[in-house]
DNA sequence: TCACGGAATATTTTT
DNA sequence: TATTCCGTGA
């Protein structure tokens, strides 16, 4: 029961929370009851300070159930929860943890019926939406064609938007996409088709998990009540990246109790893309009156030579809650600006340097390399190849997005939902003399039968596709025969597939060893329907290639990321490369105040991992083809700042 | 109706 | 830089 939860003597806990942390943290952990935001800058103990409050919750007494933390990736939660355990038993396991989305598509499979749906609904990931997209874009767009009509990218853009943000389509086009307001009526048409599409076929993509959740809480109170009543607690890691459905799904959820605390620091809002809003941090205090805030100001992580930069950097931003980070940190060197000839001396800088760096006994997996955009880094990686360093590519074109690995997807979930007429297409497209019109044959026949994939059966194909058309139908005959596990399943897809892979790809013995990766995650389950929601939801995070493997060792490797996959984590060295203006800050964002400023947050977000060294590059005389201009200067946000804060240094020329 | 080749074109970031 | 679109030949 919650009053035993508020205890005022420490003398009843095992793990002596007040000498573990500081004045501020040890603050957020007593605070339990009522509504709660922490302001926490970049290494301030955020993460540590969550995992004790977990530890202290369960410690007095709460049942661990009703305990919600929800955070920005499945992997955050995780760890937190695993490291809460550690400290004080396996109660803490037991704790409700997870993305908003996952949270979502967890209620949503126990009250579907409620919102009409089916609880066995498949979830589409932005691959699948696009595809759908697509097919709707050229149903609708049939009439006169003119070369700029928003691709399918766009458009899902445009629609993930308006959902996000809680607006119209109409305010989204005209306040974003001005240049497309000549197709407005075209846009939310398509909008509508795409809406129906997912309700016919029971597909929910990632925006509607929350949209369903949101109306699920508003429009059911009784099973508000239910599912508020069972979460007396709940923890929001990054909640400067929330938006304004997440914000309502809160609000909801802490009515009967209050009992809601929010961590994060509006200086490291880099999602506005998504719809995530850093003002919903500052808003906060209104929407829950009698809020109390606190601020974690004392960062662990950085030397000062650090710090110092990254308050310059972060002092250019036009709006934030004011905090200056400090130190007890002693010593460290100043971040260092290198400018190189080009890419590739850019790369043999970054080389060369983790080697005298290795030579000075830092561990590989302490070193990282930062970058904007996913392909920033394919230069680099060839040269780590030719240098046999072993590296880690987080972020940027995943696994599950490769197309062998959704081919394979496609197979299984066909099995689990026979409607799904995107998955059936990529299959039917795979073989040889098949194209649209006869895989849109193909598709309604298996739907006239209705009762699943046993419609193939009844095809008589002609002409030069029967082969391929008879090995498919051999291939589910096979499955359907008699019942399999998961991974067999995946065994007889994968047998099935490889003279398609082999065919298709000249480098398949590269995504030969992807597919036995995916194989092996399929030994996990044991439930088709849990693996490809999964596939969907929780992605593994790494890149294409055999890294993919030690994923769950905790090999000795360089990272490789994305600034974005780089949130929450630290090392002793970091690279941030292509610190080139109009690279990072990239080229189409510095029209708009607002976009910059994102910008600005996420260089802030960068340079703040970094513990002891912190090094910028950028090659200069690139040639920037989409504006036309050459680009050679360092980034804006460092370009200004004096010697005795950021030292400037070239790349020498032998590299 | 399919497959292929050339031209246009838009270019992060992620649940 | 790769994807996506569009026209042509089989």
């Amino acid at each position: 029961m919650p009053e035993q939860s508020t205890p005022s003597n420490s003398g009843q806990f095992r793990i002596p929370y007040e000498t573990r942390l500081n004045a501020s943290q040890y603050e957020a952990i007593t605070a339990t009851e009522g509504p709660l935001l922490v302001i926490a800058g970049a290494g301030s103990g955020k993460t540590r300070t969550l995992t004790y409050r977990v530890a202290r919750l369960v410690e007095a007494g709460v049942s661990p159930s009703g305990i919600l933390l929800l955070t920005f990736t499945r992997k955050a939660a995780q760890q937190m929860l695993e490291r809460a355990t550690e400290l004080l038993d396996s109660r803490c396991g037991k704790v409700a943890g997870g993305t908003f989305h996952s949270f979502g598509n967890s209620i949503l499979r126990k009250y579907a019926p409620h919102m009409g749906l089916a609880p066995g609904f498949a979830i589409m990931d932005r691959a699948d939406a696009e595809a759908a997209i697509s097919i709707l874009r050229k149903e609708i767009h049939a009439g006169p064609k003119h070369r700029s009509f928003p691709r399918k990218h766009t458009l899902a853009n445009i629609f993930s938007r308006a959902v996000n943000k809680m607006t119209t389509i109409e305010d989204v086009v005209y306040d974003d996409y001005a240049h497309l307001s000549s197709d407005m009526e075209a846009i939310a048409l398509i909008f509508q088709a795409y809406q129906n599409h997912k309700r016919e076929h029971q597909l929910l993509d990632f925006d509607d998990l929350l949209v369903y959740l949101q109306q699920l809480l508003k429009g059911h109170p009784d099973i508000r009540e239910r599912i508020a009543s069972s979460y007396r607690y709940i923890m929001v890691d990054e909640y400067q990246d929330t938006n304004k459905i997440q914000a309502e799904i809160l609000y909801l959820l802490t009515g009967v109790h209050q009992n809601i605390m929010v961590v994060g620091d509006d200086s490291q809002s880099i999602y506005a893309f998504r719809g995530a809003n850093f003002r919903n941090i500052m808003e906060f205090p209104k929407m829950f009156p009698g809020t109390r805030i606190i601020t974690l100001e004392e960062n662990y992580r950085s030397v000062q030579p650090i710090l110092n930069l990254t308050n310059v950097i972060i002092d250019q931003a036009m709006e934030k809650y004011s905090k200056t980070l400090f130190t007890r940190r002693e010593g460290g060197s100043t971040p260092v600006l290198v400018s190189a000839r080009d890419e590739n001396s850019q790369s043999l800088f970054v080389v060369h340097k983790i080697q005298e760096l290795i030579d000075q006994g830092v561990a590989l997996n302490q070193i990282a390399v930062l970058f904007r955009a996913g392909f920033h880094s394919f230069d680099l990686e060839i040269e780590l190849n030719r240098e046999q360093m072993p590296f880690i590519k987080v972020g940027g074109f995943r696994f599950v997005e490769s197309a062998h690995i959704k081919d394979v997807l496609a197979h299984l979930r066909v099995i689990a939902n026979p409607h799904d007429r995107i998955s059936w297409y990529r299959i039917l497209l795979l073989i040889n003399k098949i194209g649209p019109t006869t895989a849109q044959k193909v598709f309604e026949a298996i739907r006239n039968e209705g009762s699943g994939y046993t419609g193939l059966l009844t095809v008589n194909s002609t002409g030069g596709a029967l082969k391929g058309l008879k090995r498919l139908k051999e291939l589910f005959a096979q499955i359907d025969s008699f019942p399999m596990s998961v991974v067999k399943m995946g065994e007889a897809v994968v047998k099935h597939y490889l003279p398609i892979l082999k065919e298709r790809h000249d480098d398949h013995p590269k995504r030969e060893k992807d597919l036995e990766q995916l194989l092996a995650i399929m030994e996990r389950y044991d439930n088709l329907g849990n693996f490809l929601t999964d596939m969907a939801l929780e992605p593994p995070n790494t890149s294409v290639g055999d890294t993919f493997a030690a994923e769950s060792a905790a090999k000795d490797r360089l990272v490789l990321s994305t600034v974005h996959s780089a949130k929450g984590l630290e090392w002793h060295t970091v690279f941030i490369i292509w610190a080139l203006d109009g690279r990072f800050p990239s080229a189409q964002s510095i029209y708009k105040a607002e976009d910059l400023e994102e910008e600005l947050r996420l260089m802030y977000v960068a340079a703040t991992r970094a513990r002891e060294n912190l090094y910028f590059t950028y090659p200069g005389q690139v040639y920037d083809r989409s504006v036309g201009v050459m680009l050679n200067q360092p980034s804006r946000f460092i370009a200004m700042v004096p010697e005795d804060i950021l030292e400037h240094r070239w790349a020498e020329s032998n590299f």
